[in-house]
RNA sequence: GCGCCUCUAGCUCAAUUGGUCAGAGCGUCGGACUCUUAAUCCGCAGGUUCUGGGUUCGAGUCCCAGGGGGCGUACCA
């Protein structure tokens, strides 16, 4: 048992600090490091050097001391920065502080300069001819060839996990750069970047349960957003033909491979089109975000090929299950059939439900997990769609897609509903749902009616989860591996760092 | 929530059916070494085997409870 510091730092514990933890708490830290260049510059510039060549070039490089290979009076090391490694060379001879550079640990900050050279096996190398310490180490690092495996210990120490392993550091690299290339996509298509509130005072936008929280000042009960459809669309009856936000949203719910309580969403919505446009953009956009960050749209997930190329497979919902189920169905067929097709598929099934929940339910635990490539599934019973517009020739349904890749939903999208009569009834539906009992359900939102009397011009809407499309992309099987931190549960307080 | 699995040194892993088994490699510390690539070689230190009970002559190993984590399932994206 260990006793934190007052201050919740370290204990000063033998066993578990590093034993150079004196020459850390004498080091007097430097305030800046000249760095001009980076590892992987060095290989790009110097890559094709013949063996036991001075450039004359003098760098400036700074990272981490991954490895080292102390040999007398030569010392060789592994220096790692955010662009890659570079290998150090020094000399008793050359580089001064000679000793104490042998002396220094894993995992230590250090800023070199010296002249690039090779050595006499070929290997591009910056000399050692000053070096400061920047950082020291005063835990041990991990296992320089095995790194960390314990998923807990890679997800609360994340800072490590990003050097030890380096598929972690790849996969947030990708994860920046396709939010990235998702603002460049829809900025060249004249969509507006917004910011909408995170904390809502009505939670709305999606059936999920959320997190509730307190304004002191305004002594206001809030909700952290599961959602920013709402705003988003004010947005557009205040003008903004085109706008996206790319929203961290929280939802109240379990924790698994694929759900984390808190995940970014990008929503988009476009004024005078409906969901076709949606499609378009949705399958066009992820298409080029395989090719520019993948370099191809013929991806492998899990071992298994998958194409993301444009044009995805279109087909209804009601088509696809009757597909599946081996029988025509959809939301005219009788309550009782729909019921006991439910239970011959082990579909656990509500008596409040109507005949579209009952078919989304078939449909999700029946079908969707074996949507393999890419399908919008159309056409959504209105019973389960409460945001979304009336189907234009199908009575009962709604103008809503879903985009299925391998078994599981990427986006959700729908020509809107405009019409606040419609709306004011479907809240106020959902509203009975949640008085009894259904604490999913939507509450009605006034202000937002109010917006809608003002006119939302037509308008298309979708929804992305950025973290499944990088799980995607980055051929990943759990969310974790792609949110840096992971909500886990607290580590408990009385044992201070460890 | 529920079910199954898992937890040994800083890290990665070993310990026949419960019987000197608490070990190895890396790292650390001390020493040798002028071209290494997970450098190599010699030596020292390092563990309340997640915690607490229990069974037993004897528990890392079996049982119960608790804790952390993983996977599956449920809710959902």
């Amino acid at each position: 048992m260990t006793t934190p510091e007052p201050d919740g730092s370290a204990p000063e514990d033998a066993a578990r600090v590093h034993p150079d933890v004196a020459r850390a708490g004498a080091f007097d830290q430097p305030y800046t490091y000249d760095v001009d260049t980076r590892a992987a510059q060095i290989h790009d510039r110097f890559g094709d050097l013949e063996p036991g060549v001075e450039t004359g070039e003098v760098v400036g490089v700074a990272g981490r001391l991954m490895l080292r290979r102390v040999q007398g009076k030569l010392a060789f090391g592994t220096l790692q920065d955010s662009s890659g490694q570079v290998q150090l060379f020094a000399t008793a001879a050359g580089t001064p502080g000679f000793g104490e550079f042998c002396d220094l640990n894993l995992g230590d900050w250090i800023g070199v300069r010296g002249e690039v050279m090779t050595t006499r096996r070929g290997e591009v190398s910056v000399r050692v001819d000053d070096w400061t310490l920047l950082a020291p180490t005063r835990r041990p690092f991990p296992d320089k060839w095995h790194g960390i495996t314990d998923p807990d210990t890679r997800f609360r120490q994340r800072y490590v996990d990003l050097w030890v392993t380096p598929e972690a550091r790849r996969t947030f690299e990708l994860r920046s750069r396709m939010v990235s290339a998702i603002r460049r996509f829809l900025e060249d298509r004249d969509y507006l970047e917004v910011e909408t509130p995170v904390f809502h005072p009505i939670p709305g936008g999606a059936l999920a349960r959320p997190f509730e929280t307190h304004h002191q000042a305004l002594d206001a009960q809030l909700y952290l957003r599961i959602a920013p459809e709402l705003y988003l669309k004010r947005l557009v009856v205040g003008g903004f033909e085109r706008v996206f936000e790319i929203a961290r949203v929280f939802r109240n719910e379990g924790i698994s491979t694929r759900h984390n309580p808190e995940f970014t969403m990008l929503e988009c919505y476009e004024a005078y089109a409906d969901y076709h446009t949606h499609m378009a953009l949705t399958e066009e956009l992820v298409a080029h975000l395989a090719e520019q960050l993948c370099g191809t749209t013929s991806l492998s997930h899990g071992g298994r090929p998958l194409d993301l190329s444009a044009p995805w497979r279109r087909a209804t919902l009601a088509d696809l299950t009757s597909e599946r189920v081996g029988e025509e169905v959809s939301i005219h067929t009788p309550l009782d059939r729909l019921r006991t097709l439910c239970v011959d598929h082990g579909v656990p099934a509500d008596d409040s439900w109507g005949p579209g929940k009952l078919l989304l339910e078939l449909y999700e635990k029946t079908t969707e997990g074996d949507l393999w490539d890419p399908t919008f599934v159309t056409d959504y019973p209105e019973e389960v769609s409460p945001l979304s517009r009336r189907h234009r020739s199908e009575p009962g349904l709604v103008e809503r897609f879903e985009g299925i890749v391998v078994g599981r939903e990427l986006c959700n999208g729908f020509s809107e509903l405009t019409d606040p009569t419609v709306q004011r009834e479907r809240f106020v539906e959902q509203a009975g749902r949640r008085d009894a009992g259904d604490d999913e359900a939507m509450v009605v939102d006034r202000d937002y009616l109010r917006a809608l009397d003002y006119g939302l011009p037509p308008t298309v809407g979708l929804g992305i989860g950025i973290d499944r499309l990088v799980m995607l992309l980055a051929d990943v099987g759990s969310i974790r591996d792609v949110v840096l931190f992971p909500t886990l549960r607290p580590e408990p307080t009385d044992h201070g760092a460890d």
